[in-house]
DNA sequence: ACTATTTAATTGCAAATACAATAACTATCC
DNA sequence: GGATAGTTATTGTATTTGCAATTAAATAGT
């Protein structure tokens, strides 16, 4: 069963070269396109509730915020409640960029199942939300 | 149809950090471990070759295999045929680590699954072939 | 045979990464 | 209400990463 552990690395790594490539341009490389997609579709996460969603390490997801808010793209706030939280926002940039993120994520997305029927599609995302939740 | 690339990409990102926290104490961390059982498995790949078989940039893989090298995990040969050619090869380090790594991404993989039914592993390992191939 | 193109390995370097430690704050327990 | 434990953000730092460029060798084309 372990070629379904494999083959999950090999298809994320493969993503990620490429997204990167692609997004170099904006300054969205090594991932950062994730936060943006993230905070716009859920705003006000703390940091590291953030950098939990997407399954990566809480530094390099502060640096990479910090990198982010001074690139425009996102803002944070200060909790009002409990000092210690600071939130995450889209700023204008990342409010304008989100819909070409997400088309191209959705692009990709499609591309790689595109050898798959529309029942196989929807069975794998199935099975996939179940190893995940 | 996106959430199938964003679980895919969740669940790689959770899996390394789980095993290279596992392999650290070896000198594995940074997914180096994956190249020892990727060399063991096919041993004789020339550096290019073996870089695409992981996905991993091949100057990232290149270092990482020097690294190897030193620490006595894989050794290098050069081609007889082609001088540009640098084959690669377990050396005893990484014939006796061998089952320890296979081992653990074994059960790495079927904890991962362990929610479905052989049916549900059966067809999640086709459809993931699908999208590899 | 000779030039041009392709492919492999390697290095340079700036940036990203992640473990460890610390500071600030909150929640819990007695 | 004060000590204790837990959580969040942040910084220090050494290592890793990967794009770009270089060298060397093989292959293709004429």
């Amino acid at each position: 069963m372990f070629a379904i552990i494999r083959d999950i690395g090999a298809i994320t790594r493969e993503t990620e070269i490429k997204t990167n490539a692609e997004f170099r341009r904006l300054g969205l490389a090594n991932n950062a396109f994730i936060y943006v997609i993230r905070t716009y579709e859920k705003p006000g996460m703390f940091l590291g509730e953030l950098a939990d969603s997407v399954q990566i390490d809480r530094t390099t997801a502060f640096r990479t915020v910090q990198k982010l808010v001074n690139n425009g793209y996102l803002r944070l706030e200060n909790d009002a409640k409990d000092k210690r939280l600071r939130r995450v926002f889209v700023a204008q940039k990342g409010e304008a960029v989100y819909p070409e993120l997400h088309a191209f994520e959705q692009h990709t997305s499609d591309t790689l199942v595109s050898r798959l029927t529309n029942d196989e599609k929807d069975e794998l995302k199935r099975l996939l939300a179940k190893l995940v939740y």
